[in-house]
DNA sequence: AGCGGTTATCGTCAGTATGACGTGAAATGG
DNA sequence: CCATTTCACGTCATACTGACGATAACCGCT
């Protein structure tokens, strides 16, 4: 039996939230195809490597940062025949949510790399689309998971949890029912005990995530039709 | 620039229900590796086919049938680097969810072919893996979604619809909550007029699938933790 | 026809979750 | 010291859910 041969990458779709914003980290190409143009961080997978092992190497690559405390998983996998011109390749996106990080450093083939609000992007290959699934499932999974806390650090305030869901959902949250709802809803949030100083307004408590891995019950977005 | 060469193939986790219990459609395989044992349906992508139009091609080899109403959706992609003794080969898992078929016929690379319950089956390569990630989205979409009804005829009642619920899910429902649900949730069902004849009790309105993508408010099985 | 069994459908009611919003607490910066 | 800001907690009406009673409309049997 003999069998057409492909190619595999890994694509990264790495969100943040940054200044009450959803942001996506994007390099400049810096090898053809499209070169210069934004794209999402991936690369090949060699030859020997886990689908994982390679999205997280790529991640460290692209970002000097080896999962600093946040959420990495697959998302999908893209393989229309034209999607790339050197030939057949087919590419498993991976989904990374993390907290905002100082700047991310250029890696190796990418000759820029910077964080951009999500939006319509004109972006490489078909990485508006999978920019749109990653955004998409963000979405939901905040509504299910306790996985904003993914996007804060390690220690943070309910406020800031409820900014994270402001900025992915891209509406308001009244701040004293998204209080009530997530100290209440079971694993979601444990105290640490301490609390914010030196900013402005009363101290804010500090939690950090909860053991939980679902929330129950969730904390839904309104009617999102579609 | 080079990079590793790899193979690449789709495998279906086809699922209905039968008898009150959720089933899988396996396969026993005809070839090496693994010959004899029985395997999810599968096999290796054209040189210029899309993904899903592969994952549409097996499914219509394996089972006879040209998606008969039901639901065909990406899984996941597993791609480690021993799980294939042939080499490097990257399998894009796809979700099929379907009515209750006649009986699945024998296709060109699989010696027979049959429905099995849910379980700790011994399967090939990592498919047990595979399945066990297709049951659990699937019981997840069942919340949010009205995919429910791709397990049933075009034509069905709401203790059919109720039926795959506690099939899929393995828990009973309240047949008297589950109908005002069902009927309430906006675009989940409509009815057509007619009614069932023949069977025993009282007659039962029949429905079919409503416009809605997705239910809400969702229908939330009890805690599943973990 | 009459009757018991079966299933569908509708209704009630208490407990819980949610959304809207009022109010005091505890900090900061003039 | 006072105005401002943000946190934290409370109240209340409404909606949704789960538990379960009651009635409707068919079956098969005698």
């Amino acid at each position: 039996m003999d069998y057409p041969v492909f190619a595999v990458t890994v694509d990264l779709v790495v969100l943040t939230v940054r200044d009450g914003g959803l942001h996506v980290l994007l390099v400049r190409r810096g090898l053809e195809p499209h070169l210069d143009r934004w794209a999402l961080p991936g690369g090949f997978v060699h030859a020997d490597e886990e689908l994982a092992a390679a999205a997280r190497r790529e991640l460290a690559e692209e970002t000097g940062l080896a999962e600093p405390g946040g959420h990495l998983e697959q998302l999908a996998s893209y393989g229309a025949p034209d999607r790339d011109p050197r030939g057949r390749v087919v590419t498993i996106a991976y989904l990374a949510l993390v907290p905002d990080l100082p700047i991310p450093t250029a890696g190796t083939d990418a000759a820029e790399a910077e964080w951009r609000p999500v939006g319509a992007l004109g972006l490489a290959f078909d990485h508006d689309r999978i920019l749109a699934d990653g955004v998409e499932r963000a979405r939901s999974k905040l509504e299910y998971t306790p996985l904003a806390a993914a996007f804060c650090p390690p220690e943070f305030t309910i406020a800031a949890l409820r900014q994270v869901y402001e900025a992915v959902w891209g509406e308001s949250l009244d701040p004293r029912n998204f209080h009530r709802k997530a100290t209440t809803t079971p694993g979601f949030v444990s105290p640490t005990g301490g609390t914010t100083e030196g900013e402005p307004g009363r101290p804010a408590q500090l939690f950090r995530r909860g053991d939980a891995t679902l929330l129950n019950p969730p904390i839904l977005r309104r009617a999102h039709g579609a």
